[in-house]
DNA sequence: AAATGTGAAGAGGTTCACAGCG
DNA sequence: CGCTGTGAACCTCTTCACATTT
């Protein structure tokens, strides 16, 4: 019924959604698509927000606006965040502990379950009762706890073998925060998910902005 | 000359340059569009990349392809890596941490100049040559370092008023991880940029995809 | 009257086919 | 002959205008 790519973006939807629990969170029970873009800083129009909602099924009262509470659930199904996740993190690091306390305080249903780091310094740490195993014991660990989700803070030297490892070990899907391209070739059963965040990226953008001069003002998520 | 909206997005650029420095470390000197789009797991097609590269001036020899070295020099300049860049860190839990860790370890034209904390236990710390100071102090310090770029690593309770001040102090670009959104107006002189980063946003479109179902394996960044 | 829902127009970015060089 | 450079077709996403409903 909703395939990957039917017309809405993602990244959006999410941004809905926070928004929607904020708006909920001050109180209010109704919300209009004007109003939400006013809450997302104008970076997407109404027009824009009554197409996406629209491609989810009509949930609008012409005349009043959305009701929050249904439209938050609806966008959290469509975001698979009506389901609980098991995620294993490699790589415990600075960054592999920050992902890990971040995300398991903001979205309730994101469990971390098994944390994986070569270090000797690291490995027998706890972390909020999670203990950090060496990735050689990854194939066990990981059959006993089913992890749908593995998230790579490993150096780039190190991101394709666990990689690959994690996608033989069942994973269906990876976040990589290694700034390189994994080569994860189309395997027997469903593909691997991959999506990649690069954070020297990201701020690269800004470089590039402020380089070449200063137009535009919009923000981007 | 080069205009922000000039056709080409700016992340593959990056993605391009990282690619070009990781064929130049394997000793090649040359590459061609076909090679390139293998490195990056041929998530871009090579026509894309002569497009794009082709906007930024013709550099390739036809029947050869592309020198690696002036190729990624050009693309350098377009995305402002060979500027020095000071940056101005807010929030110096384990996200902040792993940020200064990350982006200075990666890149060695972003400095990070300037930490700055509300906590007690932060405040006065010193990570590599760089004392965390109290927020309270952001006029004082910033205003003898001046930094083009701020990151924000608050809660999202937070990130407003952080924003408002680093605008204030001259702070020309934000990166932002609080998953909320700024709300900065437009100021009298040039706009601030902003960028997002959303965390748990990026891992709920793993999450989505898990859910809606496996179709499309490709990787974006 | 006010706000959603939606076909049509528009803009932007990607792919194709092939011309142009080395 | 191989690979780049590029106009044109193509397609996806966004914006507009307005019909529709409460």
């Amino acid at each position: 019924m909703i395939e990957p790519g039917f017309g809405v973006s993602i990244p959006r939807l999410y941004a809905y959604h926070r928004a929607l629990r904020q708006a909920e969170a001050a109180g209010e029970a109704t919300i209009t698509s004007h109003d939400l873009a006013a809450l997302l800083g104008h970076t997407v129009a109404p027009t824009q927000i009554r197409k996406d909602l629209c491609a989810l099924g009509a949930l609008g009262r012409r005349g009043h606006g959305y009701t929050i509470a249904p439209l938050a659930a609806q966008l959290a199904w469509v975001l698979g965040l009506e389901n609980d996740w098991r995620i294993a993190i490699v790589g415990f690091g600075s960054l592999g502990h920050a992902f890990a306390t971040f995300i398991s305080a903001r979205e309730k249903r994101f469990h971390v379950v098994a944390v994986f780091d070569t270090s000797r310094n690291v490995i027998g740490q706890v972390w909020q009762g999670v203990p950090v195993h060496d990735i050689a014991d990854a194939p066990r660990v990981l059959r006993s706890c089913g992890c749908e989700i593995g998230v790579i803070a490993v150096p780039a030297e190190a991101a394709q073998e666990v990689a690959e490892r994690l996608a033989a070990l069942d994973v269906r899907a990876i976040l990589n925060f290694a700034p390189t391209t994994l080569h994860l070739p189309a395997s027997e059963r469903a593909p691997v998910i991959v999506r990649n965040i690069d954070l020297a990226g990201e701020l690269s953008i800004l470089t590039h902005r402020l380089t070449v001069g200063t137009l535009p003002a919009a923000e981007e998520a």
